[in-house]
DNA sequence: GGTGAAACGCTCTGGTG
DNA sequence: CACCAGAGCGTTTCACC
């Protein structure tokens, strides 16, 4: 008497169970949060309160990290979009490497396989600002070298879809 | 007679004139977008009708492309993050490129510098499944290969900052 | 461009099936 | 787990400065 999400890799820690309805409703609310629950109730054929309840669930659940507004880089003066791959001797997760974080130039910060052992996603106002954080990146104890990648055109760009 | 978007750079093109006041509301709405306008106007020494004014028209100028939830991948089962490089005969901007868009995996594409044209941020369910991705990628007319970069813990994730 | 007042509409809680 | 009803409050428009 196995439940049926028990071969899904012994289940996604608490997803509590998102069906069809919730990843519609997830769908929705990625195209436009301001969506009034009254609207997403005709759009799903459920009552407000019932998707008041599901959406509820879903954050407590965390499958919604949070309700916010998308940014139009270029609009508020950072044009030029890059990832820095970093080269450390040792490995990369050092105070100094997360302390880079602060930097609103820096989007992501990941730590990868490969050559590298850290991927940044940077966005900057021209190639100028994108050497000084490059210096500021240098500065970091154990850094051995980066690889920049610059971005000419973006094509795609969202989050995690349901 | 030019309009005014013909030079484009010399002025972002109607930013339209981004104060400080607008940059903080911007951070927190980044933070929390389910903020009342009344609440925005504690925070910021100003009536909601005003903050209201402001964010409409950030809004338009596109500063604020939209309002959106931030899901979580790992949640909804994809916590395989990579990024997919693509080297292409030619440009790899063809229709097929264009077309990975249509598959959920994909969250972000760009042209960019280097080796590679064309550069992925893809999220899979487990490795069979980034497989079979590359698959689809290696199907596409002009793609000569890729190299693929898996994301070990991410310390980073968020979009253009005010 | 900001303010205050007011009408409207939505959120959100309880109680019920 | 979904619905209905209702109280409360936020949004949004208006005239005015």
């Amino acid at each position: 008497m196995h439940s049926e999400t028990d071969d899904v890799r012994l289940d996604p820690p608490r997803a509590g169970r998102v069906d069809a309805v919730d990843r519609k409703l997830l769908g929705l609310l990625l195209e436009d949060a301001t969506l009034s629950y009254a609207e997403l109730g005709r759009l799903v054929h459920l009552s407000a309160p019932a998707v008041h309840e599901r959406v509820k669930k879903l954050r407590r659940a965390g499958a919604i990290r949070r309700t916010t507004v998308e940014l139009d880089g270029t609009l508020l003066g950072r044009p030029l979009l890059s990832f820095v791959e970093v080269e450390t001797s040792g490995w990369g997760k050092t105070p100094d490497m997360l302390a880079l974080r602060a930097d609103p130039r820096v989007e992501e910060m990941h730590s990868v396989t490969g050559e590298a052992c850290v991927l940044l996603k940077v966005r900057c106002t021209d190639t100028r600002d994108l050497e000084d954080l490059l210096h500021r990146i240098y500065a970091i104890e154990g850094v051995k070298g980066t690889r920049s990648t610059v971005a000419l055109q973006t094509f795609l760009e969202r989050g995690p879809q349901p």
